[in-house]
DNA sequence: GATGGAGTACTAATTCCCTAGTAATTATAT
DNA sequence: ATATAATTACTAGGGAATTAGTACTCCATC
């Protein structure tokens, strides 16, 4: 712990957590081969942002035998949330409203989409109805 | 123009393209007036931060007298769409259907947001109908 | 005990962000 | 014309992100 700068991921942290989200557990090694990218990094290079999320408190770490094994600190749906936030505060004055107001402005959204999103929203309501 | 490396603004950047958005156009001095910070910058460091957002392409300039007259290159909706892709894509699988899950999800949102949501929603569909 | 392999820590180089000062330029007022 | 004010361009320095090399520690095996 100490540096914490940013409640935010940088892109290449994010990578990197997305990648231990999905295996939940690993040594430096596991997190290298779950990584989504086609860019190749050296394993020291996973193993020092490996170290910095851990200064961060984003992930925990534990000897196992000689290595690290690193688990989130932080659940992937809790930094989601942080996130939407995040850019809800940043862009959208703080209302979530407006955030998907632009949302299903995006033309590229199909009418599957829209109805997938409404029954998210009618399930939501139904849930705090019950 | 040259820079653009990042498709995405900078913290500092989007509170500058924030208050340049309000007013619509302006000087280095106007927009260094329209900042909603506590934070006080010098004249120069609001100059350079326009500078590089012109080289970015995020803004334009035309000269007015002797003064630059920035105008926003890139429009706050489009932004913030930009925005919306970039976290469904990096987040959310590309799915803006989870984005929105994990939105409702959260337990701050009251059931009056929660209405306006769906009311939008609504109306979406029925515009698409229509 | 020496050697080798695996892993971590330390360090460094590069690049960008952020801030702001100084110099240069241009216009205005006297 | 000269002094003054405003503005931009250039420059610099600190901090953080990203990448990765080197050195060091530990353990196992010969």
């Amino acid at each position: 712990m100490a540096r914490r700068r940013s409640e935010m991921l940088t892109d290449v942290e994010l990578e990197f957590m997305i990648a231990l989200w999905e295996i939940g557990t690993g040594s430096v090694r596991d997190i290298m081969g779950a990584l989504h990218e086609d860019q190749q990094r050296a394993y020291t290079s996973v193993a020092t942002v490996m170290k910095i999320l851990d200064d961060k408190g984003f992930v925990s770490s534990d000897r196992k035998d000689r290595a690290l094994v690193y688990s989130p600190a932080v659940q992937k749906r809790d930094y989601e949330g942080r996130s939407l936030k995040n850019l809800s505060k940043t862009l959208f004055g703080g209302t979530p409203t407006a955030l998907v107001a632009r949302l299903v402005d995006n033309e590229d959204l199909t009418d599957e989409m829209i109805q997938e999103i409404k029954e998210i929203i009618d399930t939501r309501i139904r849930k705090d109805d019950g």
